[in-house]
DNA sequence: CAATACGTTTCATAATGTGAAACATTAAAA
DNA sequence: TTTTAATGTTTCACATTATGAAACGTATTG
């Protein structure tokens, strides 16, 4: 089994998901040999368990025997995240984002230590930024991220940055303790937070949260654009978009 | 477990599904009382299988112990479908659409005897014809599906016919296998088919067939507006759409 | 046509998941 | 605050369940 998958009390259920992760990674379909190899499963097993997952529509197989991922997980993902369809209510503000400022636009929500990057809207321009959707990085290294561990408060920050080390990604990235968290706090005050080439040389961002109705943070918005032209008045726009889509989540502003 | 629920040759499997299913179902986060309830498996059982769950990341569960779907599910989601990032090339090309026609555009897939909506671009009007991702239709009342069984040959029509009882939807329902027939044959030859209110009263279709690299059809795109709005004009564009998307999979049209 | 490779089924085996019951924790009521 | 109830969690003896080696089909290839 893959080194990253971890271990559940359900032996089974590791098995089916390693099975799912590898045909996942697959450019292509893949066949029952392949699988059963890159999980390091017998193929009796493999074959057994891949044809359970596509009783219920997890999984296709084609009349050539090669397995792909099936519709059944669209279903799903459908319905991922906070309470309502958060995608779907910001899809469309996305879209207006990206036309404004020419420029990618991610919606991600916190996983642990990580954002994943769970929606996008990208423009049609030659170089862009382009984030794979399910992809992760580390909170210390992106706009929205610091902005959730902002969220979270300094003892958190502190457990974080024990827990993680925060490794350095370039040469901006925040990788001591103090320069961390006085640009969370900075970032906090402001109510958007920078990502000045932290995550990866020549890639700028400009982040917000997505609050829903109780006020918590569910999920954060942000541009993405090669550094040399990011645009500080992109900044009321990505607030404004941040603001468009807490509000279709019900979320009340305090009143100031 | 629910009636819908199948049943597969791995219990555990199934009850994960189940468990999934019922989480999918509930309109915000359920406890595990709710869920052992709604899939009638022993609290103790239900929790099992949670934790593993939860383990992989495929549900996450807040500090209330509640459970909701976990954004694993996205990163499975993103690589569904035909070989490529179907979606993910689609999708450009799905909004130039949406802003050609003003209408919905919905990309979907093939799945047994139905198809299924796997990607959509919504226009931002008043009325509008809304399609839910990962959710299905019977392949001969729309258009894109009438196209797939024309794909299949008239004999796997028939096949279809008969399994299904080609069930009528509106007065415009094609429910007898010869009026269906010929429908799927003028469609296939023009290039492209028309859904006229066969599925529902007021709503009408233009479809065409997405091909790859081996010139198999892998999936369908489609128009969806309110009768009245539809415009036979529209019918080029979206076989430009189609053209697009198929020549981004490798497809290469056979000289004319 | 033979040979090889891959997929599928079988079946004895024990490892695995099960669920009743005891325990812990949290929320509500007194 | 203390008591009670409700929900969530862990344990553990048990047998059901998933396992995988081997035998059997069935394509694919030379």
């Amino acid at each position: 089994m893959s080194p990253e998958t971890p271990a559940s009390a359900i032996q089974v259920i590791d098995r089916a998901v390693a099975l799912i992760d590898a045909l996942a990674r697959e450019p292509g379909p893949a066949s029952l040999k392949i699988l059963s190899a890159e999980t390091g499963l017998h193929p009796s097993t493999a074959h057994r368990i891949l044809a359970a997952l596509s009783e219920h529509g997890l999984i296709d197989r084609d009349s050539a025997n090669l397995y792909r991922l099936g519709p059944r997980l669209l279903e799903w993902s459908g319905r991922v995240s906070a309470g309502q369809d958060l995608r779907q209510i910001a899809r469309p503000v996305m879209e207006w984002l990206r036309d404004q400022v020419g420029e990618s636009v991610n919606l991600t929500l916190r996983e642990g230590d990580q954002v994943v990057y769970v929606e996008r809207a990208i423009p049609n321009r030659m170089m862009r930024v382009e984030q794979v959707i399910g992809s992760r990085a580390p909170l210390h290294v992106t706009a929205v991220g610091k902005l959730m561990l902002g969220e979270a408060g300094a003892d958190a920050t502190k457990e974080y940055a024990r827990r993680t080390g925060l490794r350095a990604y370039t040469v901006n990235t925040r990788a001591k303790a103090g320069t961390l968290q006085k640009d969370i706090d900075t970032s906090r005050a402001r109510g958007y937070a920078l990502d000045d080439e932290e995550a990866e040389l020549g890639v700028g961002c400009i982040g917000v949260l997505i609050r829903d109705a109780s006020g918590a943070a569910v999920a954060g918005l942000s541009v993405s654009a090669p550094m040399e032209r990011r645009q500080t008045a992109w900044i009321p726009l990505v607030q404004e978009a941040g603001r468009r889509i807490s509000a279709r989540l019900g979320y009340q502003p305090p009143a100031a």
